[in-house]
DNA sequence: AACGAAAATGTGAGCGATAACATCATCAAA
DNA sequence: TTTGATGATGTTATCGCTCACATTTTCGTT
C-alpha cells in the first residue's frame, strides 16, 4: 500500500496539541507527521542510519537498509525539505523568471524547462512585473530568500540582460533566448540562421527582394532575426528594403500588412513570428492580394496552428523542448561545477508549407542564372 | 557516483572555512551570507528583536525598529526561508499542478495564478506526466515534501478530478476549470452559459440548428460546453444534430470541417475552442464554402489571434486573469480558515466579430416569429 | 589467535529562524 | 511613593535534518 491512512488534520505549529515527551525522544502525538526519529525507532536503528539510507550512502548493510525502508513505508514518512535545506543549503529548487508567459515563445520555454526539470528539481516561477533593473533584482531577491539552487531567466530583451548584470555573481544563472553579447551562460535558438534560411528560401523562389516585419527592437531574438535576414539579402546581392517592425501581435502584423498591400513591388515578406504573419496575411487578403500567388509570406516559431492558417504557413520551427533541456543542463552544470560563459545555440528547422511560392511570372533563381 | 561528503565546488557551509567564534557570536567569515545574529549584533539588540521587526510585531519601539532596519539594509540581510519554514511549518509556497501547459487555456491559467500570487506567495509548478491516479499522487507528494501551503490543480479532466479524491484531505486544495460535481473547492468559467450564449446567438441569426464540435469528452469544460449547447437547442426547439468532437487541435477541427463541408444543410457551427474553429474554417474555405456567407462559425476562448483569423472569429472570451485571482483567493481562504466546498463561477464574455451571419436567404428569428 | 583496517553504526552539535517564557522598563492609578 | 499592568526586550528551547567524529562491529592478514 503506497499511501497508508493519513493522520487527521495536522495541528500545525501553533496548536496546543504539541505534546513532547523527552528531549531525545519522539513525541507520541498521533496527529504529527512522522519524523526521522520515528522511523529510526521503528526500524531499531539510529536516526543517522535512516539519513544514510535516504541519501544513498554506501555504508549501510542491505539488511539494515531494508528494515529502514520498510519503516519509512509503514509510517508514510517523507523527509522535511526545509530541515534538509537548512543544513545542506541546497533546496533542489530552481527559479525561473520570465517576462511575459502569455507569449507563445516564453510559455513554451517555461513548459520545456519544467518538463526537463521534472526529475530532481522543483521549479519556482515568477514573472517580471516590469523590465527595469529594480524589478529584476527584486525578483532575484525573492528567489535568493528561498535559497534556490539556480535561476533561469527567460527574458530575451536587452534591458533584461542589462538588469541581469547586477545579479550576485555567485548565483548560478542561465539566460535563455538571449544574444551572445552578454557575459553570461545562455541558450538560444539560432535566430540568425533561421532568418537566413527563410530569406534565402524566398530569394531562391525568385523574389527580387524580401521585406521583413521585425519584432520589437528591444528583443534580442528580433534583432538577430533581422540580422539574419539582412545577411541573406546582402549575400544574394538583393536590395535591402526599409525595415518594418511590429510588436509580435497579430494586430501589428495586420497594420503592417495594410501598408504593404498597397505596394505592388512587395512580393515576399518574412515575418519575425507566426502571429504577425497571420495578421499580415489577413490584411493582404482583405486588400485583394492573394497569398502566395501575389505575395509570399514566411513566419517564425511554428505555432501549432500555423499549419491551419489560410494558407498553411511556411515557417521556421524552434524546438522549445530541446531549448528547455539544454538550459536546464547548462544550469545543472553550473551548479555542480561552477563552469560559466557558454553560449549554446540550437539550430531551428525550416518548415515548408503553402504560404510561399515563386512570384508571378518568375523563373527560379537557379534556373535563371 | 554517490555524493561525496564534502563538495569543494559550492560555497555553502562546506569546507573547513566555517569558522565560528562563540555560540552566541557571529562567525567573522566574510563570504557567508549574514544571519539574524549578525543583524542583531550590528543593531545592538537581541536576535529576537530582529525577528520581531521582521514579522511586524507591535511591541517594538520605533527607534529600535529603525536601528534594526538600518542594520538589515547595511548587511543586505535576507531571512532564510528554510529556517523559517522549519519552525513555522509554513513556506508561503503554493504548488500548481497542470496537465499540459502547452494548451492555451492551461497556460493562461498558470499565468493568471502566478500573476495573482506575485505578492506573498511563491509558486511551484509541476506538470502531470500522465493522467492516472498514481502520477497525481506522486506529484502531490513532491509538493507535500516541499511543504507547500496549498495546491491549485489545473486539470479539467474527469480522470484528474478522480485522482484528486485520493489526496490527503488536510492539504488545502483548489481545482480550476473543474465541473461542480466533485466534492472540492473549484473555480471555473461558466462554460455552459458561454456555450448557451453562443448557440442562442447563432439560432437568433436564423440558423435552423447549430452543429457543435466538442472537445474531448474526458474534459469537463468540453462536456459543460456541450451541455450548454444542447440546452440552448432544446430551449429553442431546434433539432439536435449528432455530436462531433475533436481534441482541441486545429487538425481535428480541420478534419471535422472536411466532413461538414460536404453537407449543405450545415449552416452554423459552434466549436468548443478557437483553435478547432480555425481548422474548421480552413477546411470549409478549401471546400469552397465561405465563412460566414455559407457557414457561420463561433469559437470559444478568444485567443489573441482570433481577431485576425479569416474571417475574424466571433467567440466566447474567458477571463483567465480573473480566474487566476479567484482561484488564488479561494486557496488562501482555505489555508487561513479551512473553509471548503465552494464552487465559484466566472461569467464569460461573448465577443462578436465577423465569422457568424444570418444564413443565406434567412430572416432574423425575432422578425420571423 | 591476535591485530589492524575498513565497514557499519551511533552520538552530539549545529543550520537559522520562531515560540514561549522570563526579565526589565515605563507609566498610570491607588 | 508604592504597585500592578502593560510594553519592550532578552534567554532558552526547539523545528527536523546532516555533518563530523566517536564507537563498535566485521573481516582479511601474518
Amino acid at each position: 500500500m503506497a499511501s497508508s491512512p493519513r493522520n487527521p488534520g495536522w495541528p500545525g505549529p501553533g496548536g496546543q496539541a504539541r505534546v513532547k515527551a523527552a528531549t531525545t525522544g519522539r513525541p507520541p502525538g498521533p496527529g504529527r507527521p512522522p519524523v526521522m526519529a520515528d522511523v529510526a525507532q521503528l526500524a531499531g536503528v539510529s536516526h543517522q542510519t535512516v539519513s544514510r539510507v535516504l541519501n544513498d550512502h554506501p555504508n549501510v548493510r542491505p539488511h539494515t537498509r531494508e528494515k529502514v525502508l520498510e519503516a519509512i513505508r509503514q509510517l508514510a514518512y517523507r523527509p522535511n525539505a526545509a530541515a534538509r535545506a537548512l543544513v545542506t543549503r541546497r533546496t533542489h529548487t530552481l527559479g525561473v523568471i520570465s517576462i511575459d508567459s502569455t507569449l507563445y515563445g516564453p510559455a513554451m520555454m517555461l513548459h520545456g524547462i519544467e518538463r526537463a526539470a521534472q526529475h530532481g528539481h522543483f521549479v519556482l516561477i515568477a514573472s517580471l512585473p516590469a523590465l527595469d533593473r529594480r524589478s529584476m533584482l527584486d525578483t532575484v531577491d525573492r528567489f535568493l530568500g528561498h535559497s534556490v539552487d539556480g535561476i533561469i531567466v527567460i527574458a530575451p530583451q536587452t534591458s533584461a540582460v542589462a538588469a541581469l548584470s547586477h545579479v550576485p555573481s555567485d548565483m548560478p544563472l542561465v539566460a535563455v533566448g538571449c544574444g551572445t553579447r552578454a557575459p553570461l551562460t545562455s541558450v538560444a535558438v539560432d535566430n540568425a540562421a533561421g532568418a537566413r534560411t527563410a530569406t534565402r528560401y524566398l530569394l531562391g523562389l525568385g523574389h527580387h527582394t524580401v521585406y521583413h516585419v521585425a519584432g520589437p527592437s528591444s528583443w534580442l531574438d528580433a534583432r538577430e532575426r533581422t540580422d539574419g535576414w539582412r545577411a541573406a539579402l546582402r549575400e544574394a546581392g538583393a536590395p535591402e528594403p526599409e525595415l518594418l517592425s511590429g510588436d509580435w501581435s497579430a494586430r501589428s502584423g495586420y497594420e503592417t500588412g495594410q501598408k504593404l498591400a498597397r505596394r505592388p513591388e512587395v512580393t515576399g515578406v518574412f515575418c519575425s513570428n507566426d502571429t504577425m504573419a497571420l495578421g499580415l496575411i489577413r490584411a493582404l487578403s482583405e486588400a485583394g492580394r492573394r497569398v502566395p500567388e501575389d505575395v509570399s509570406v514566411v513566419g517564425f516559431d511554428d505555432v501549432p496552428e500555423s499549419g491551419y492558417f489560410l494558407p498553411p504557413l511556411t515557417t521556421v520551427r524552434q524546438d522549445f523542448g530541446e531549448l528547455g533541456r539544454r538550459a536546464l543542463g547548462a544550469l545543472v552544470d553550473r551548479i555542480a561545477s561552477g563552469a560559466a560563459g557558454e553560449h549554446l545555440r540550437v539550430p531551428p528547422e525550416f518548415v515548408v508549407r503553402a504560404s510561399a511560392a515563386p512570384p508571378a511570372g518568375a523563373v527560379l533563381r537557379q534556373a535563371g542564372s
